[in-house]
DNA sequence: TTGTATGCGTTATCAC
DNA sequence: GTGATAACGCATACAA
């Protein structure tokens, strides 16, 4: 590892007997620079290996050309996809992207938030952990002038930009199709209720029970079962009521995989015995048997849409704004929730 | 979004009376600082929300405590899985981890390692572009004095700390017990020979074919084949062949759903008329029917070991090391090779 | 079109 | 234990 030090622009000026101002302007393609300096500068930066020091620039700017991004996972399906958009668009926009994970926890969370903090990043995309409910650390950004953008898992009392699905209708829609291939008794798997996204969906849920006049079964809505195994458990209970439901809605497709397991293990037939709906259309969900009914967040375009929000949006007009985006999701109703 | 610029060490001092050097020192546990006064700078810092600009620290010091990773996609789950494990060991030691993606495309790798080369990371791990052959900008690293450590996908020819899984014994052995299994005709559906991953797994594969006394098959290997749809299409041709294979051993688990598919279409049951065995253990192979025969290669330590590479030797010990080591793998032997 | 001067916020060195 | 000073590399307002 040779330690001879990074060229300069200062290097370049004195190789070229300019001033180290005009270089930069050569460099950032400064209007006043003619076209032959700017091809001389040029030359000169790749023959002697010049590379921009992006720290200089950014503490001189006071921006970092930066997007810091928050999320309880990054290897989970929603949330890889939402990256994998946020980081598409940032790159068409020449910024990079600071990634963190919170898993799930409010004291990672917040960490993670002071580093991008110090980072100077200009903007903060944020899906909430489980944990949290307090906006205090979305607060702390705030004082620090930063942008904060919530996406998926927003919260409630904390103005910003937020992107989501349209979690309340898309849920209601899907459980009118369950309704509708006759499914009488259906039951709800939830997640945390302290998370909005949860809840909407739960509400939407409700909503279609009582618009089809069906009494809402409050004993068949559990909540804060998120994992494939408490769904599992959660449902192998439910089904050995007297009256057991007869069709499982649930916030999660890997949830809908502890549904199939206790069927299974009860020797249920889906969907003919038990409908089945889930939620994030994963990998897996067409490649299960009986294949999954499920929704499709299109979690990569809500990515590449949060990000864009910010340079369209906050970067270009300065818009401090506080609107909620809402990004369209689709039904996909395959074997598991179809008897007719 | 207020403007009142971020309070720096100079405010601090000001209203504390004493210098901001002496500042600096007690915020950085200098060991020649009071505690008295530590404690009042630190009360005082809270008050004006005092906010560390890494951006200056790290132009006065020269490096970023910020780590640089290219993969492919962010959004497969070997990479997610290998990011969230680089994540986890830079959070520990603190430092940040900028992600970009290079969608396979040489060009664009090249392009991510430009701005994590201005960012000055200090240090970039990465997994190779499919189309990349040359070691050129991994040289563009190294001339800016950056270790660089490959994982998975490393390339021959540029000498670094490489981390991958042991590619061909682990196919060697996965092959064999095809071959136990009664398997005779077993094919080979690979990747781009170009990464030297897949080629390691090709040798794996022909290594057990040899060894088992039987002959290479060389009508049967299928290379640069990585999608379901073209494995599928691929093995719709090998499947109508004369003699066809009644085994095939795929390097991804995607290929070997392509591989599912085609025997669906020609009515040929898995495992019993062919056995399939894929790579990678993806969430769904589990789950799929018949369960898939896999390999699991522990991409989450993989890429905590990749991370820890770094802290441990190159960041202590400035080790310049050229080494290569080998995460252990292991055989999943599900429904889909089974047939005894 | 070109150059000069200055400061961004921090930390390391040296002196007290 | 405490402080003055310079320097990190760059970009900008201003002067020429």
């Amino acid at each position: 590892m040779k330690s001879r030090k990074r060229a300069t622009i200062y290097d370049l000026a004195k190789e070229l007997g300019i001033s180290p101002s005009y270089v930069s302007k050569a460099l950032n393609d400064h209007p006043s620079v003619s076209d032959a300096i700017r091809h001389r500068v040029r030359q000169k930066a790749k023959e002697l290996d010049y590379t921009h020091n992006s720290h200089a620039a950014n503490l001189r700017r006071g921006q970092s050309k930066t997007i810091g991004v928050v999320v309880p996972h990054i290897n989970q399906s929603f949330f890889s996809d939402a990256i994998s958009g946020i980081e598409e668009v940032c790159f068409a926009y020449d910024h990079s992207l600071v990634i963190c994970q919170s898993h799930e926890s409010f004291d990672k969370e917040g960490k993670a938030i002071e580093t991008l903090i110090h980072q100077n990043v200009d903007c903060i995309l944020i899906s909430n952990a489980e944990e949290t409910t307090s906006p205090r650390h979305l607060h702390e950004i705030r004082k620090n002038h930063i942008p904060v953008i919530q996406f998926d898992r927003c919260l409630d009392d904390f103005d910003s930009f937020k992107v989501v699905n349209d979690n309340r209708n898309v849920t209601y829609e899907a459980v009118r199709t369950l309704i509708s291939e006759g499914y009488r008794n259906i039951a709800f798997l939830g997640g945390p209720a302290r998370v909005k996204t949860f809840r909407d969906r739960k509400d939407g849920f409700v909503a279609a029970i009582t618009e089809a006049g069906m009494p809402i079964p409050f004993n068949f809505i559990i909540d804060n079962v998120l994992s494939r195994e408490r769904a599992k458990q959660a449902v192998l209970t439910l089904l050995q009521l007297p009256q057991r439901p007869d069709a499982i809605f649930s916030v999660s497709d890997h949830q809908s995989l502890g549904v199939i397991d206790a069927a299974a293990t009860l020797n249920i037939p889906v969907p003919a015995g038990l409908g089945v709906f889930g939620f994030a259309d994963e990998t897996f969900s067409q490649l299960v048997t009986p294949s999954l009914s499920t929704i499709d967040q299109h979690s990569i375009e809500l990515g590449r849409i949060a990000a864009e929000l910010y340079f369209q949006r906050i970067y270009r007009q300065q818009t401090p704004a506080t609107e909620t985006i809402v990004v369209p999701s689709d039904i996909i109703i395959r074997q598991s929730s179809r008897r007719k």
